[in-house]
DNA sequence: GTTTATGCAAAGGTTTTGCAAGTGG
DNA sequence: CCACTTGCAAAACCTTTGCATAAAC
């Protein structure tokens, strides 16, 4: 579990809060995501350390973490909320349209557009984290073989 | 009023549907919107024309209209759904984090970072309607002039 | 021992759905 | 006319909130 290596008590702890076993539960939840989930497979996972956790529970402490800084969110662009755990380096995410599998990429690439974007509109776009969607390498083949389902 | 412009009447009835007076309101309510807009804003100018429309012919309105490809939707990441008039040149927006202003970018920035990704990644995105948000060039003037409010 | 966090239940808000009446083609 | 749409009301859903109990420190 990659949050093992932050001192994640200690963050929620100098924060003036308490570190409950619910709490670790969640993060280890949001953790064992890989990636982006949702609010509710955060809840089935939650829910698999233990079954008493309450919905309410889960809303009061995503939203602490985010503020916290521990877990960041993200859209789609579907209306869902994606949760991650915070990662030290700024990066985005790539997700399939077809098959949904999502990789990170790097910020540099992202970078040399907001530059641009600046240059061009004196905007200066400040995204840390971006969910991009199109077809992935396998996905492409795929539809390359089969032009008319 | 921009979707004057489309024979939307007929992409209506080409596709089976009916061209009702609370259709071409809301679709005149998207409109002048000049951007995008909330289901809220458009509820309330859809309203003003006529003041016996109900949520629930919006909702459906508003689905049937992102099916036949008039009305398009995005997410600023703020969980609010924004809607927007179909413009025929695929186009990106920039929202001003402080004054909520935004403004339209041309896709050509965009495409130059898909084809990196492309490049480095092998994925293709094909995202037509990205929400950057950041600061614009009046509020980075503020933001400096203050450096500690 | 205090203070914070939890679970429960209820409230608040938004979106969807079933249906009779109305209306477009 | 007939089928599609609408407004209404109710249901379904998601998120937040108040409060007594339980747990962290």
């Amino acid at each position: 579990m990659s949050h093992h290596r932050i001192p994640y008590e200690d963050i929620i702890r100098a924060a003036g809060h308490r570190v409950t076993p619910q709490r670790i539960h969640i993060l280890d939840a949001v953790c064992d995501g890989n990636g982006h989930t949702t609010l509710g497979e955060i809840y089935a996972r939650a829910r698999t350390f233990d079954k008493t956790i309450d919905r309410s529970t889960l809303y009061r402490t995503l939203k602490l973490f985010t503020e916290l800084g521990l877990v960041v969110s993200a859209d789609k662009g579907d209306g869902d909320t994606y949760y991650e755990i915070a990662k030290p380096q700024r990066h985005h995410h790539l997700v399939c349209r077809q098959c949904g599998k999502e990789q990170e990429i790097e910020h540099g690439v992202m970078q040399s557009m907001f530059d641009q974007v600046y240059k061009m509109y004196g905007f200066r776009v400040d995204n840390d984290h971006l969910i991009l969607s199109g077809l992935c390498e396998t996905c492409q083949q795929k539809s390359e073989a089969v032009p008319t389902p």
